[in-house]
DNA sequence: TCTGGGGTCCTAGGACCC
DNA sequence: TCTGGGGTCCTAGGACCC
């Protein structure tokens, strides 16, 4: 009889996860923040602030995750509040990925501060204990950063586990472990259970992981959809996504908001924020070389009533001013005139730029093109090529002001990127 | 004094085509 | 002539996560 180490074709999965990463990483920084309350908030100056992360110091004051900084600093005087430097938790976090690539090749960067090892084909580093162990030591050696990290057959169980022990602790969280461990949970505990489903699921006498896992098929189907179907795998311990390593650079969508120091009703005021979005957008989606299908943008009313429009466009575009033009284009012809608290630009259904570059090799575009970097409107092709070309293009959507897409001034930025998804932790 | 910004995935209705 | 059904695309919104 074979030894009963591991299931046939079971795998050993890790997750690891960094504790509240952004704090962390400011203490390594700065040893004078060690042992402090400290949190990283956005809009510091602002009245809108709210708290990104926070030190475990912080968090026995009751400061929290997503609460407003002025209540944290009600409930913590003391606290010290800083603003994110994402230069520097992009580098600890690529630090930290070239640290877990040394034990596998299947590592896949979930945000910045997390991600799943597969070391089923590991053996030569060890047992799994020894190279979790192994893991934390180094990241809290090298990079003065504690993790947390998950040893188990599947993705679910291993994120699951490393939620279990936290600061710098290590869990295992076998099959078999799952009646004990998991089932006596509550359904909002799990990954994947918000505030919103563990409601529905109490209308049908669901509370635990354990009632899940027995939950009837056809009623959770009704009431969840897909997802009551995957839930239940998932309280059974059954989850079969593999570890990807390239899902990392597979990008669905680019997109930057911001919420307003304060409401604002001026037209002339909102454009200029659509035109910094777009700009931002522009960056991100050269840096990224992809081109963005179809546009959108999010409007977030003074009572928080949000609202999102988008269009498909019949070129891709990545140029600041054509995200820029089709944003306030959309803006006007959705906006109900009431002040505004927050805007957003975002472009989805992106395609490569060296690919939508290729096809406008069809036009013989490419020549004239070089010359004319910038921006090229309908008007200005109109010159160049008669009417047939444009109309060929399939660029007649809209009100008529629209640009083929180029890809031809690559932005310089891109050379220097990060590959991270730039992900917030917490 | 309320509640950021970056994303992913799913659903559902209508348009349109065959 | 009053009437089917499948498939795809587009758009808007919602739930969830870090």
């Amino acid at each position: 009889m074979m030894k009963e180490m591991y299931p046939k074709n079971g795998k050993v999965i890790l997750h690891v996860d960094m504790n509240s990463f952004y704090a962390s990483v400011e203490m390594a920084y700065d040893s004078n923040l060690k042992g402090k309350p400290l949190a990283i908030a956005g809009n510091v100056e602002e009245r809108r602030g709210i708290i990104v992360t926070c030190s475990y110091e912080a968090r026995k004051f009751g400061v929290k995750t997503t609460m407003p900084l002025w209540e944290a600093r009600k409930l913590c005087p003391q606290l010290v509040v800083m603003k994110p430097n994402f230069e520097r938790y992009r580098a600890v976090s690529l630090a930290m990925f070239e640290i877990l690539r040394h034990y596998t090749d299947l590592v896949e960067p979930v945000s910045i501060d997390e991600g799943y090892l597969d070391i089923t084909e590991s053996f030569e580093f060890g047992s799994p204990m020894e190279i979790a162990e192994s893991i934390q030591k180094r990241i809290h050696e090298q990079l003065d950063i504690p993790c947390s990290i998950g040893i188990a057959p599947n993705k679910f169980l291993a994120k699951t586990a490393s939620d279990m022990k936290k600061p710098m602790g290590i869990t295992v969280l076998r099959k078999r472990d799952i009646p004990k461990v998991l089932w006596p949970l509550n359904t909002n505990d799990m990954h994947g259970v918000g505030k919103k489903t563990a409601e529905k699921l109490e209308t049908i006498g669901i509370h635990t992981i354990g009632d899940l896992a027995k939950g009837n098929e056809i009623q959770l189907k009704t009431l969840l959809g897909i997802n009551g179907i995957r839930l239940k795998e998932r309280a059974n311990g059954m989850d079969y996504r593999p570890v990807d390593p390239e899902s990392i650079e597979e990008f669905k969508s680019i997109g930057n908001s911001t919420t307003l120091p304060k409401d604002v009703g001026n037209q002339l005021e909102l454009f200029r924020v659509l035109e910094s979005l777009a700009e931002t957008v522009s960056v991100r989606l050269n840096r990224k070389k992809v081109l963005a299908s179809t546009l959108g943008i999010t409007i977030r009313y003074k009572d928080r009533k949000t609202i999102t429009r988008s269009k498909k466009l019949s070129n891709p575009i990545s140029h600041k001013e054509d995200l820029s033009s089709f944003a306030k284009q959309l803006f006007l012809k959705s906006w109900n005139g009431d002040p505004i608290r927050l805007l957003g630009i975002t472009g989805t259904d992106l395609v490569d730029q060296t690919r939508a570059y290729k096809q406008l090799d069809l036009f013989s575009y490419e020549k004239d093109a070089k010359k004319e970097p910038l921006l090229n409107t309908i008007s200005s092709l109109r010159e160049k090529f008669g009417k047939s070309i444009i109309e060929n293009a399939g660029s007649h959507k809209m009100d008529g002001s629209q640009n083929i897409g180029t890809g031809t001034s690559f932005n310089k930025d891109f050379l220097r990127a990060f590959p991270n998804k730039n992900k917030d932790p917490d």
